[in-house]
DNA sequence: CTTTGACCTTATAGTTACTATAAGCTTTAT
DNA sequence: ATAAAGCTTATAGTAACTATAAGGTCAAAG
């Protein structure tokens, strides 16, 4: 009873669908998984967890490469923590400023909106700003 | 002087890679360019005014397909503003969903690198944590 | 006047992280 | 026994571009 799951099991235990799981395994996050009898996917429990790591992480915003690396540093079980701690202060910093940006996007919408008084298009200043040169394109 | 812009002079006058522009072509946002004698794309002040409003509009988070909704409304110049604004609003609440997302995962990974003691990675808390079974997975 | 380099053209493939679809085999339930 | 559910593979599609190749055009410099 080591190799629990098959891939719509582990795909519910972990909220994936199994072709994510499979295609996880195409790109290599995820190692072949081994086979039963009848070509079909049986996985551990250290798989599973594994795979938990992956979709913790994905909904962390890392990405497959940062996963990859990320599971490449926990096997070096005796390098130091302060590598995996820079990814993550890298990411948070990446994630601080995406927010940076979201706030800017919100600003600009929340103005946009209060310029509509409700009448015809032909007088609708929300259109006119988004084709305004006043502020900066990226 | 009506045509005043080739790709690459559009392309500078507002931020964007020629590339890109004849992607925008390509998928419909933009209409089919004139051509000069040799075959060259030749651009307005409308055409570029156009481009400038895609771009702003991307940089507030549309797609495409929000674009051309928008081009599509602001050429019915009599209907109401109101189904533009409506659009903005939308805009706005899904761009406040993702800055809460943002926020919790921010939260998430300033607690895990407060976890980490600068030790070796078999006593990290962060690969740990980030398998963990105790938090929600997408 | 020619040649070099910058710029234009098209078409195709690659990117990220999946999702959808098709065609077929196996296992489970009725 | 048969049908539904679940497994297999392979291929193509998604968003919004970016990269690359192979070639035509044009302005300036030698």
């Amino acid at each position: 009873m080591n190799k629990k799951f098959t891939v719509g099991q582990l795909a519910t235990a972990t909220g994936t669908k199994p072709v994510t799981i499979r295609y996880y395994e195409k790109v290599g996050v995820l190692p072949s998984a081994s086979r039963d009898e009848s070509g079909y996917r049986r996985y551990s429990v250290a798989e599973r967890d594994r795979l938990l790591f992956i979709r913790r992480s994905r909904a962390l915003g890392f990405s497959l490469d940062d996963i990859r690396e990320l599971l490449e540093l926990a096997d070096q079980t005796e390098d130091s923590c302060a590598a995996v701690d820079a990814k993550v202060q890298v990411q948070l910093s990446e994630i601080r400023r995406r927010i940076e940006d979201l706030r800017a996007m919100e600003n600009e919408l929340k103005r946009l909106s209060a310029c509509c008084n409700g009448g015809v298009i032909e007088e609708c200043r929300i259109i006119e700003s988004l084709s305004g040169r006043s502020t900066t394109v990226k």
